[in-house]
DNA sequence: GTCTATATGTTGATAGAC
DNA sequence: GTCTATCAACATATAGAC
């Protein structure tokens, strides 16, 4: 329990893997250097080697956490009662989720190839763990009655596409406020499912 | 005119392209390097310099070309008549184009960031009127009173977004036709927008 | 048109001093 | 916990022989 004088482990740790995070979204993996991450913690390249073991592990614990964040922070989120509230707030969580980790998101679909096949077979389990909680939703919508969609897993991937999408167009401050954005969208996908 | 005996330029130019097409989507195209490409073609690093400027160059060439295809082929697609059916045959040839092109599409958004400046802007510039064709179509309806849209350009990237989705994770000979794919977002996208 | 050879720089990762 | 120094491998691109 005891913090060492002059330490800096226990902080610069998540300093690298902030700073590897922002390099990554923004360059490519392959594009940026151990060096350059250092430089942007304030550290000499050698040093990163005592926070992670090698290039790729770094990458894949990014990946991680970000998946284990969407799972734990979807499953805390209010759903309503049925499947269209369910709906609803799927699509909602989904686009403020991904707005306010856009480097994350990001790179989470951009460097899957660059994990070994390991390491990216865990990463797509995850992958998949989440879209099946919105096909259960589109599942119970459809026994229900309330949803006429010919092909769920389909439309799981439809919907997910379109929604991921914002994040390549939306910028703070422009014309339409988050908001807007998550009403419209809603709409859109309430009637693209609807009996 | 005259074709020098024991000349390959006229051949292995398309094939040094072809082959850092593949590579890039592959492998990204950081990670790829210009002996590799020249690996694939069968010939030595060097030689590739006799095709393009340099690697950036050759980038931006198969982006380029690819944007000029999608423009193109759309152009001389068959759109029917009134709003519903040019809608109908974008969803179509969107899908279509972009699974018979697979590569270049994937290239095409993963690998803005590795242009320069100038030759981004380019391509930011084709990609725009692309999505300005739909935009167009989905005006036209809304004129018409057939869609009913809250704002336009916002569905047009959302149905764009949507649409590309299908390369990430359709596989041919998987569990529903290419035919049956594009009939299922018709009908998602049909309804989504429709008054 | 293609090769070989090479200049020049950068990479990921490690060893050992402090 | 961090630094400096270093290694071996690899990168892009060019020069000049054939």
């Amino acid at each position: 329990m005891a913090r060492k004088t002059g330490s800096h482990s226990d902080i610069t740790g998540p300093r690298v893997r902030a700073a590897a995070l922002q390099l990554f979204a923004r360059d490519g993996f392959a594009a940026v250097s151990m060096r350059q991450i250092a430089a942007e913690v304030g550290v000499q390249a050698g040093a990163l080697y005592l926070y992670t073991p090698d290039k790729q592990a770094l990458l894949f614990d990014l990946l991680k956490a970000h998946m284990d964040d969407v799972l734990s922070h979807w499953a805390a989120e209010p759903k309503g009662t049925g499947p269209q509230a369910a709906l609803e707030a799927f699509v909602r969580f989904h686009i403020r989720f991904s707005l306010t980790r856009a480097e994350a998101v990001f790179l989470s679909y951009m460097e899957l190839r660059n994990l070994t096949p390991e390491h990216f077979a865990q990463i797509e389990a995850l992958r998949r763990a989440y879209e099946d909680q919105l096909e259960a939703i589109l599942e119970d919508g459809q026994a229900a009655g309330i949803f006429a969609v010919p092909d769920t897993k389909l439309a799981t991937m439809a919907i997910i596409a379109m929604l991921t999408g914002v994040n390549t167009w939306y910028r703070e401050g422009g014309r339409l406020s988050r908001d807007r954005v998550e009403q419209i969208y809603q709409d859109m996908v309430r009637r693209a499912v609807q009996a």
